[in-house]
DNA sequence: CTTGACATTGCCATGATGGTAAGGTTCAGA
DNA sequence: TCTGAACCTTACCATCATGGCAATGTCAAG
């Protein structure tokens, strides 16, 4: 399955929080949340108070889950944000953020897969049998 | 470097807990949070009320440490922790415990590998310029 | 005796998400 | 028309591992 799967068409009339959870794929507690520090805009309201999604916001909460699924922070996402709706935008600076998320990816990656060689060497050698000798606890008591 | 790193001689005589800090590459703050969940036994205390860590106590937290390093979870390290006291222990509860863990790191390197994939086509795929068109935002706004 | 380096507890913050509780709203079906 | 299900609201607590700060107490050396 690729990573950004498609979605189904987003609805033209504005929704409650429920209906816009499933139509961009972020659960309403994060909606919320979202909301709540800033990093998509308040959206209307109904007389009783419940929150009202049109076209547009749905549009954003999907680039922010989009984002997500490729790992950015909510830091990145929300410099990414900002740059996705500046039309004199230089792609260089998104091409630069992505990169720098990729260098932080790749030494994360490198750390536990490092993690994984020792550990997989230890297990190695560990009989895995009733006797308790193990050089997987030898190692952490060394 | 190894990942497991050599470490200096334990003291012999027992400390507070700033040289248990530096003696167990634990930080005093994490060696308290330790104590407060229970992960490591209560040390004895002077008059003052001050912490004082014996080698045993000091051992153990070495032993937490170097689990950390190896990316075991809290839990984890408390079931390694009753394993290398249980003399009648067996090897194989160990063993299975760090290919759970391993399983665990694998399924993240695997994840994290996947969106570096995806990030690193994308980029490739963006001038990096001065010029607005971005195949990153694109993709994220689809 | 003062000063500085240590120790104590307790609270708040991170990042992203889930849960739960206690209440209000809406709508469809009996 | 009533009622119940399914939705919505806010507010709080939890996770996981760690760091930071504040207010206060202790100890050792000058």
């Amino acid at each position: 399955m690729p990573p950004l799967p498609a979605m189904p068409p987003l609805p033209l009339e504005p929704v409650n929080i429920g209906a816009a959870a499933k139509a961009s794929g972020v659960s309403a507690k994060m909606i919320r949340h979202y909301e709540s520090i800033g990093l998509v805009p308040s959206p209307g309201r109904t007389e009783a108070g419940y929150r009202t999604y049109a076209a547009d916001d749905l549009h954003r909460l999907r680039f922010v889950k989009r984002a997500r699924t490729l790992g950015f922070s909510i830091k990145q996402i929300e410099a990414l944000l900002a740059l996705w709706s500046d039309r004199r935008r230089s792609s260089a600076k998104v091409k630069a953020l992505t990169e720098k998320h990729i260098a932080d990816l790749e030494a994360r990656i490198a750390e536990m897969l490092a993690m994984k060689q020792t550990l997989q060497h230890l297990a190695h050698q560990c009989h895995g049998d009733a006797r308790p000798d193990c050089p997987i606890i030898a190692e952490l008591a060394r």
